[in-house]
DNA sequence: AGCCTTTGACCAGCG
DNA sequence: TCGCTGGTCAAAGGC
């Protein structure tokens, strides 16, 4: 890693308000206000949030893949077993309701020791944002370093297919749950297993360059106090991705789904989900939905909350599958299904792996959002915005682009400066392998299509004050140009 | 026939 | 004890 002179001073352009807002606009009153944005986008896309996360998840429980995967998380959890979790009545109402106490290995405790609020996940040393982005697995799913970085995830966004292209009203966030071990726990797990559908949806044909990509969706995993924030890879609508929610989101999401036969099937997500109960909650007008997995014996339980919009918001996971991910999606015709889950059951990879005192309650709470997807931002090129994280003690998200020009793999990373919340990080990996798109060129991308090569480019930009004002509620979309530091280039 | 959704009722926890 | 709320049950009906 090599300083480079600060003298020389490209400039950023950045992006008009759709993108700024995307890049800092909710940061400031915090991660939940930040996550309410998201919300606010979601209720202007009606056609949005149009792929299942239930099947995103659940399917990648259940892969081989996901599974093998989930012993190895690193260690960066609370080691708490389900009796010590913090929220007692989470627990009980868990033990009443009988869920395995499935519990990741190879978990540990946070920095419980603090006088603050204990983290409830850490990112282990040398595992930055950056690194995150620079792994392989990130970018080139089945491998297993993809796995390994998740031990830096506490909150997953998936970008998905959805349209969007409207303003983002505000509205407050509901998650008004506190945080346990047992939650974190299952958020990990939860993470585990969306990164292997994003191993498997890297696999697909299609990717984030089709135009078809330009729409998408988040799906965070949010712990209740909203600590962390990291994001994934977005995720591919491809049929096998395309991880449709239970028959109650497709419903919405059949607006937008051309496929329905296909995707609309609260099984498509491998899993087989019975709905079992449906509830007027306060917290919504709209009703809260129970969905348990149908397979024999598994405990598995999912919850579906909508937003303001009817839109899939929130789906909370309970327990653990105990059986392989059926290998179709057809509705079983004679129950050969459940004999055959129950026959595999002790060899379905993730769940065997744990000893029964490792079992602890798993618990995801997945919030769907819906976001516009493709950001110009002021170094001429085109990009694509695909993740977003907010760290605990940072509440400034750190956003991630990646190149829109078919083929071309750069990615960009933006992020507040931790030690100056008034500095913006950028980060350029890759090289450009097309020219700036034309009209767009800048002072700045030469450098980036020119100089980087496999390389990370960091430079810091010092917002000025229009910028401040912006991030703070400023409706103006006028672009703004960011005078940067160039802090330094890493090798 | 089997599986699903719907929906009202029931139950438990909590203040 | 009562009311509220969340979670679950189970009957009925549809596909």
């Amino acid at each position: 890693m090599a300083k480079t002179d600060g003298a020389q001073r490209p400039t950023i352009t950045l992006p008009p308000r759709s993108s700024i807002e995307t890049l800092f606009t909710g940061l400031s009153p915090g991660p939940l206000t930040l996550v309410s944005n998201f919300f606010s986008d979601n209720d202007n896309y009606p056609d949005s949030d149009c792929r299942s996360f239930s099947q995103l998840l659940a399917g990648a429980m259940a892969s081989p893949v996901a599974g093998a995967g989930t012993p190895k998380l690193p260690n960066f959890l609370p080691d708490s077993s389900a009796k010590e979790g913090g929220n007692s009545g989470n627990g009980t109402g868990e033990e009443k309701l009988g869920f395995k106490q499935n519990r990741p290995v190879n978990l540990v405790v946070g920095n419980s020791s603090s006088t603050h609020p204990p983290p409830v996940f850490m990112i282990p040393p040398g595992l930055s944002p950056s690194g995150f982005l620079n792994s392989p697995g990130f970018f080139s799913p089945l491998q297993d370093t993809l796995v390994d970085n998740l031990a830096g995830l506490v909150v997953l966004l998936v970008y998905l297919e959805c349209r969007d292209d409207a303003p983002t009203p505000s509205y407050g966030f509901k998650s008004p749950f506190g945080m346990t071990h047992q939650q974190a726990l299952a958020q990990v797990t939860a993470l585990a297993t969306l990164s292997q559908s994003f191993m498997q949806a890297e696999h697909q044909p299609s990717s984030l360059a089709t135009s078809e990509a330009e729409s998408w969706s988040q799906y965070q995993l949010i712990p209740s106090n909203t600590t962390i924030q990291q994001q994934v890879h977005p995720v591919i609508s491809e049929p096998e991705n395309s991880f449709m929610e239970s028959s109650e989101a497709s419903q919405s999401e059949r607006k937008c789904q051309p496929p329905p036969a296909t995707v609309d099937k609260p099984g498509n997500d491998g899993y087989n989900w019975r709905k079992y109960g449906q509830k007027q909650v306060k917290a919504s007008e709209y009703p809260r939905s129970y969905y348990k997995c149908t397979e024999l014996n598994c405990p598995v339980k999912k919850k579906v909350e909508r937003n303001f919009d009817g839109k899939i918001s929130e789906i909370t996971y309970k327990g653990q599958h105990n059986h392989e991910l059926p290998q179709s999606n057809k509705r079983a015709k004679d129950g050969t299904r459940m004999k055959q889950n129950t026959k595999n059951q002790n060899t379905e990879v993730g769940t065997s792996e744990l000893t029964s005192s490792h079992k602890t309650v798993t618990e995801a709470r997945i919030v769907v959002q819906t976001r516009s997807e493709v950001d110009l931002l002021d170094d001429g090129f085109k990009w694509r915005k695909y993740g977003q994280k907010v760290v605990k003690g940072n509440a400034h998200p750190r956003s991630y682009y990646k190149c829109t020009y078919a083929g071309c793999n750069v990615r960009k990373h933006v992020e507040r400066a931790s030690s100056d919340p008034k500095a913006v990080v950028t980060t350029y990996e890759g090289k450009h392998n097309h020219d700036v798109p034309t009209g767009r060129k800048s002072s700045n991308n030469t450098a980036n299509s020119n100089t980087l090569q496999l390389k990370t480019h960091t430079v810091v930009a010092k917002k000025p004050a229009l910028l401040e004002e912006m991030e703070f509620g400023n409706n103006d979309r006028r672009a703004v140009f960011v005078p940067l530091k160039e802090e330094q280039i890493m090798a």
